[in-house]
DNA sequence: TGATCTGATGAGAGCGCTCCCACACCTCCG
DNA sequence: CGGAGGTGTGGGAGCGCTCTCATCAGATCA
């Protein structure tokens, strides 16, 4: 069954028909008589007759690979909560075609050359990018070379339309959280924003502004506290935001993990959570069922959005199809700190 | 610079040396003239030259490929924690090496037999395993085909000695964290055990009853109590253990997550941490960081695991050294749990 | 000085596949 | 009944590399 693997030539020979015949059962061609799709296909059972990639790459000047770059010099605060859903999406959504994954992690800027290098050079024939990083200009130079790629997130600025994206409805679940905190009575609704120079930040800190404005409040700058998605962070922009407003009853924070340093800082302050102050974070983490109390928080569907990575990937690569962006929405999910 | 690639041919010609003597260069041939080398070098440098993996593949007969098998069915639960980490460390060590790594996720059994079909038919060159089922039997049939194979953990049973291993010391690690209680001076130390039918479970068991005999005293089968590694299986084997033996001042869990749901039923049962229990957790996960009060835990060097798996690999692939065990040690955080 | 060895080199086969092209065979129409 | 237009098929070149083997220049020795 192993040992010396078989080749097409064993195939065709079993079969009766010449290696290009063998050749066309096996890609699908409609060239060809039922009889010999038959005996083909009883050939290649029989054998437990495997392609070589290696000869089918070399032939048709493609790889058949897909390449997921990680390019985080933070792996361990950004990568943990997203790669393996994401991954496992984008693993399954692979599995049933002939690409493989090559995984390609660049944790410092030193290894980002080679890694650019190797894909240029051909080294995958479409390439998934995984990073926080706004300004990351790899996706646009692959798409300008020709390579299919699409991002997770917002697309780089400069990438125009040439790379696809994945995104999670980052604006539309902050207006969710802000929404349901409105429907909790709660009066002056804050929100700890992440950094403005990454598109989660921006996009959910405009979501929680426009939360406010559909339900008919303001937004008013004060009762924005902006932190770097940190615990500390998240905790210090809290004690900024409870020092400028002290009626605070209500507050969206950008990430669970902020979330946590709120919640310290509410205890800190004395404040009850939910009962003075109602908090909601985002991610849906292992951290928002484990605090204390349970933090509600907006879901992403981290598995789903590297299963359409993928799709979207391989729309480009089989039918090529214009790389297109979407947009998941996300969901609440309601928990005691609100 | 990209476009048209090129080939040895072309490097070979710039060079004015045969596509042999270029190959030569390239694969670090002793038996070439500096002069020849120089040569070469230069054009490969001018050209841009980057071999094509396919042609080499099918010429050498090996795919250089790594494959990284996750097979779990419940990924969710164990990757997050180490996969990002375990990853990063291969990345790592792989990165200066021709093999590329590619990645196979199994989450459900269906997707197996395709995955190791595709193993044993020469998917890959070596294979990395990362799976919590001890009985997993991949490992064993890959090493009986001759496929070197490193897994994460300890070896399944049925696989002798021919797949190498990289463990973290869990048992030593228990030992430590046991000791670490003594010190503080606690009189009835318990532990809430893994399933026994899981290594690092049945490991860290066995490191709390030596630890607790290292230390002169006995380790009663009361004083375990055994979950599966939930939140809510670490609480009610803590409320089992409070009630067999209310005296209890110390306790050993091994995981932060069941930690989590030990702090749960201490606070329940209104035991002050650490004052009335202190509480050591195992992982030194992100929850552990932000339990409160924060968890003293034992660390596992997840990163380094990583590179030391891959590291065993390329030895069996490139220097046919035997498959070889190593027990990577672990270190003890101290927060305020203790 | 010729025989022998050594070390560098190039010619060329071959890895397993795809795909172009030519061919045989059939059907259909003028 | 001859040519046009399909179909299914096989021959064979070629993808870019490695590696064996023959060759050849130069060094070494008797």
């Amino acid at each position: 069954m192993t040992g010396a693997r078989s080749t097409l030539e064993d195939v065709a020979a079993r079969a009766g028909v010449s290696r290009a015949t063998a050749s066309r059962v096996l890609n699908g061609s409609p060239r060809v008589s039922d009889d010999a799709r038959v005996r083909v296909e009883a050939a290649v059972a029989a054998i437990g007759y495997t392609p070589n990639r290696a000869a089918r790459s070399l032939a048709v000047h493609r790889s058949e690979t897909v390449a997921l770059v990680v390019s985080e010099p933070s792996v361990r605060l950004f990568a943990d909560p997203f790669f393996a859903g994401t991954t496992l999406g984008i693993t399954g959504e692979l599995g049933a075609t002939r690409y493989q994954l090559v995984l390609l992690m660049t944790p410092s800027d030193a290894d980002r050359p080679r890694t650019e290098d190797h894909l240029l050079h051909g080294g995958a024939d479409g390439v998934l990018v995984l990073s926080a990083r706004a300004g990351d200009p790899l996706p646009a130079r692959l798409a300008r070379a020709g390579i299919p790629c699409v991002v997770a997130g917002r697309p780089p600025a400069g990438a125009g339309d040439a790379v696809g994206f994945v995104d999670a409805d980052n604006e539309g679940g902050a207006r969710q959280a802000v929404a349901h905190l409105v429907e909790r009575g709660r009066q002056v609704v804050g929100t700890v924003a992440g950094p403005s120079d990454m598109a989660p930040g921006v996009d959910r800190r405009a979501g929680w502004a426009r939360g406010l404005a559909q339900a008919g409040r303001l937004a008013p700058a004060d009762l924005v506290s902006e932190a770097d998605f940190t615990r500390e962070g998240g905790a210090a922009a809290t004690r900024a935001l409870l020092a400028r407003r002290p009626q605070l009853d209500g507050l969206f924070v950008a990430s669970d993990l902020m979330a946590l340093g709120a919640l310290d800082a509410l205890r800190a302050a004395g404040r009850r959570v939910p009962d003075d102050v109602a908090v909601v974070g985002f991610d849906d983490s292992e951290l928002a069922r484990s605090a204390d109390p349970a933090l509600t928080t907006v879901r992403q569907p981290i598995e789903r959005l590297g299963a359409r990575m993928a799709r979207l990937l391989l729309d480009q690569l089989e039918r090529d199809a214009p790389p297109v962006g979407e947009v998941l929405s996300t969901e609440l999910v309601v928990r005691r700190s609100t």
